[in-house]
DNA sequence: CGCTGACCCTGACAGATGTCATCCGCGTGT
DNA sequence: ACACGCGGATGACATCTGTCAGGGTCAGCG
């Protein structure tokens, strides 16, 4: 009797990503992708239903986030592994999801080639984090940031004046603007939309 | 003698995206992937030496955009036609990309299995735009701001001080002042950075 | 229990932003 | 040849932003 197949679990909102990512897995003779969903609430559900050995879970996409699932899943479903397949190669990311239960983190800059033996390697129980990243991860740190500075820059995001955001806080101007004052000054940034942009980056939003 | 395949090339800057594709591709009998690249600036001389019939090309890429590309390959390699596939259905993107000579424009939220039957329809000569998209495109229109405008908005993207983007451009803090202000009007956003984002939106940055 | 530090909140103020008025050069139409 | 409109440039000024000083609350520690 044959080796049992890797089952396999995958979650993007990009079905044509998805789709296509089902593709190449699909060649290996050991993988069987049984399952795909588009959004995040439904990675739960399905692996609760279909029972994969691995999910491969996308960090954005709509209705939760990939390292929200992916804590979901390790309360749940300990016996499903999580791999994080993601565009943003963010260090922020990257903590968060390792702290969140998963076991491996491939940005998709990675040699098609080599998600195959990602999938392995996780299934076998082994970490894959890209050493780079887990380098920048280290240096970035943990977010300087107190959760109101967190949530009034997050708020600032889209451009918004200090007026909008004090009304929709429910904090006076004078405050919002104190909160953006020390969220500029901890990120390095000289104005809040670059406190914005390092934020992201560093993955502290 | 059987029917010849339809030659392909991808360009896509994430490797793990590109695989994943040429997985997908390959898996129709009647297609062939003959060639990869993953910048924009190794589009042409690619398609120069491979000659697919259709290339499939990201926007986002390094060395060169896959709009610039596009419009390259119609220039030099006319019997290539180009299909855009990419994350961001940008309606500006659409019209600079059926401008720039593009046949099709594909949107990664799009099925998988209907990405062969749009190489198909392109490579026989037959337009493939996503109607809503259509749709948006004209709705937004062309972009409104003057290309000093586009220059001064586009430098403030990163969140730069007035003063910065003066010395940058070469320009005193009044002139970009003016035509920052233009371009909030222009965009009706209330701040600079809620203009950014207005007009990447539209696709006018 | 008192002290300390972190977090949150607020308003005053100097400096930055966005609006407005104005001018210049160039291309187009009459 | 002239008038007009547009794009680009500039500075004055009202308004907004970011910094700073100060106060209140709460959890942790001695």
């Amino acid at each position: 009797m044959s080796a049992p197949t890797i089952r396999l679990l995958l979650a993007d909102d990009q079905a044509l990503v998805r789709g296509a990512l089902a593709a190449l897995l699909s060649l290996e003779p050991d993988l069987e992708v049984v399952a795909e969903v588009g959004s995040g609430d439904e990675v739960l559900p399905a692996v609760l239903e279909h029972r994969p050995d691995v999910a491969l879970l996308d960090v954005e996409m709509p209705g939760m986030d990939g390292i929200a699932a992916t804590a979901l899943v390790r309360a749940k479903a300990p016996r499903t592994r999580v791999l994080i397949v993601t565009t943003f190669g963010r260090p922020g990311f990257l903590r968060r999801a390792l702290q969140a239960g998963a076991y491996g983190f491939v940005v998709k800059d990675t040699p098609a080639a080599e998600l195959a033996d990602a999938v392995r390697k996780v299934h076998r129980g082994l970490r894959v984090v890209d050493p780079q990243l887990a380098t920048d991860s280290l240096v970035a740190g943990e977010s300087p940031l107190t959760p109101r500075e967190t949530e009034v820059l997050r708020a600032a995001r889209d451009g918004s004046t200090v007026a909008t955001i004090a009304k929709r806080l429910f904090l006076s101007e004078g405050t919002v603007r104190n909160h953006l004052s020390a969220a500029i000054g901890k990120t390095g940034a000289a104005t809040r939309a670059e406190a914005v942009l390092t934020a992201e980056g560093n993955g502290w939003l």
